[in-house]
DNA sequence: GGGAGTTAGTACATTACCTCA
DNA sequence: CATGAGGTAATGTACTAACTC
């Protein structure tokens, strides 16, 4: 029904690739031409036959045969053209939804169903989203990381100030309003109470950590706690 | 005005096809 | 040559908004 010639495929780098491997191979045939779909068993046979395609008469024909899928074959897969794919790619820049306008008009200009746009529409956003969650998921890898090497520094310091408090205990009292003060602090985000037993001695020490405490929810929220 | 049905558009999950290593 | 992985067009489903009756 449909003659196999078209090495389908998705990717940009897999078209080209098919596209080299005509401008590669000498042979010509007509038939052969007249498909963009084909069954993984006869692509590599078809193509064989196929090979004096010119590269817009390859895309020509993608095209037009992909709108012939319409009598309830099994489903077959477009292979789209480097031009159309850069034309997509385009107005996807421009905006990445179409009104019905715009769909039709670049349906015309591509040669495809206005189906196969909204599609290639829906699918690219799908693959942007994708790309976007994995760049915020590294994001929060690497700021969880940060706040994990933080927080061992600050309990490595509270450590150190918690042993200088035993050996120097004298010194180090706070005056009963500051830390009355110092103990009423709430952190927003997990309402703990920094209460006086968990204090270090100094004010200064429990500003720095209660700022560096709130720096790390503001910053990067759920981590922090 | 507002509820029920219809239509169109979108997100999302999944499937099916195709290429390549 | 067979096969599994990866990319992506196509399909199915659920949801929402706009519209009509």
């Amino acid at each position: 029904m449909f003659p196999s010639l078209l090495s389908l495929g998705p990717s940009h780098d897999t078209y080209q690739s098919a596209i080299d491997v005509h401008k590669q191979q000498g042979a010509s045939s007509p038939s052969a031409a007249a498909s963009s779909f084909s069954n993984s068993s006869t692509v590599k046979k078809e193509t064989d036959l196929a090979v004096d395609q010119e590269v817009e008469e390859l895309e020509r024909v993608s095209s037009r045969v992909s709108e012939e899928d319409e009598d309830g074959c099994p489903r077959k897969k477009l292979r789209l053209t480097k031009h159309q794919y850069f034309i997509l790619e385009d107005k996807f820049k421009e905006h990445t939804t179409l009104n019905p306008k715009q769909k039709q008009a670049l349906a015309q200009q591509l040669n495809l169903r206005p189906r196969q746009v909204e599609v290639w529409f829906q699918n690219r956003r799908a693959r942007t989203k994708l790309k976007q969650t994995e760049v915020d998921c590294e994001l929060l890898k690497k700021c969880y990381e940060a706040l994990t090497e933080e927080n061992k520094r600050l309990q490595k310091e509270l450590q150190e100030f918690k042993s200088l408090k035993l050996t120097a205990p004298y010194y180090m009292q706070l005056p009963a309003a500051a830390a009355a003060t110092a103990t009423l602090t709430v952190c927003p985000c997990c309402e703990r109470v920094a209460n006086a037993g968990e204090n270090p001695s100094t004010p200064a020490f429990a500003l720095e950590q209660k700022k560096s405490h709130f720096f790390g929810h503001f910053t990067r929220p759920s981590a922090a706690c």
